[in-house]
DNA sequence: AACGCATATACTTGTCAAGGTATATATTGG
DNA sequence: CCAATATATACCTTGACAAGTATATGCGTT
């Protein structure tokens, strides 16, 4: 399995993740959120424990697991350079911003603003 | 194969990727710097084309395939919740900080010094 | 000690995707 | 049109991994 990709590339794992972005959860209360048996559950959060994503803490019988951040990190380094390839595509870039469209400041943005150079 | 990160997970296609960050390549260029079989890369491409990666134009007999950064974009959105798990992490922040070195105060750091708190 | 709850692991099975090999398609030059 | 180059696709085989089911392990309560 090895590589950060390929952790993530499972949907189940990536909802495991998501799930405890908010905070730590024991092994029944991801299972009842995510609706997935626990097996399921266990065996994804093994690979996520060896992979570095999660670590535990034992409480009686329930273990809570929960985030590290390192691995994460990788997949943002990864991304640099690409990341530097798409701000040079300034309209790529523009078009991000209006998908996101409520921007913070400058509640002055009269609906939909479109300011393109049809280059 | 549907999602981002399935497409990612694959370390030819990165590679493919990663080669396509300087400039755009014919599928000739990248069979050789990759040193895979022509056939693999373009199975590839295909893969990489159809998810939106890359687009293609086509030069005589060559195809130039270049990145497209909406697809990234998607991976960078998927970290947004994560960045902002971790970096409520003090010490991660202070390991970053420490990776930086030249921190402020106290030049004579000797080697490696680890001033850590042991939680 | 016996039971029950919470979690982990073993084993089997089906699926899917990647690689290899061969072949097809397209374009250029003679 | 023919040959050569560049790329795409078809088919087959293999391996990996996730799900399902069953069972094991650990801990706390009585």
């Amino acid at each position: 399995m090895e590589s950060v990709f390929e952790i993530i590339a499972e949907p189940n794992r990536r909802a495991i993740l998501s799930l405890l972005v908010s905070s730590q959860q024991s092994v029944g209360a991801i299972e009842r959120q995510l609706r997935m048996p626990q097996p399921t559950v266990s065996k994804h959060l093994r690979v996520l424990r060896d992979a570095g994503f999660v670590e535990s803490t034992v409480d009686a019988q329930r273990r809570f697991y929960r985030l590290k951040p390192e691995r994460f990190q990788e997949v943002d380094a990864w991304l640099v350079p690409f990341r530097r390839f798409w701000s040079a595509q300034v309209d790529a870039l523009e078009r991000h911003l209006d998908r996101m469209d409520h921007t913070k400041k400058d509640q002055a943005t009269p609906t939909k603003r479109k300011t393109r150079k049809t280059k």
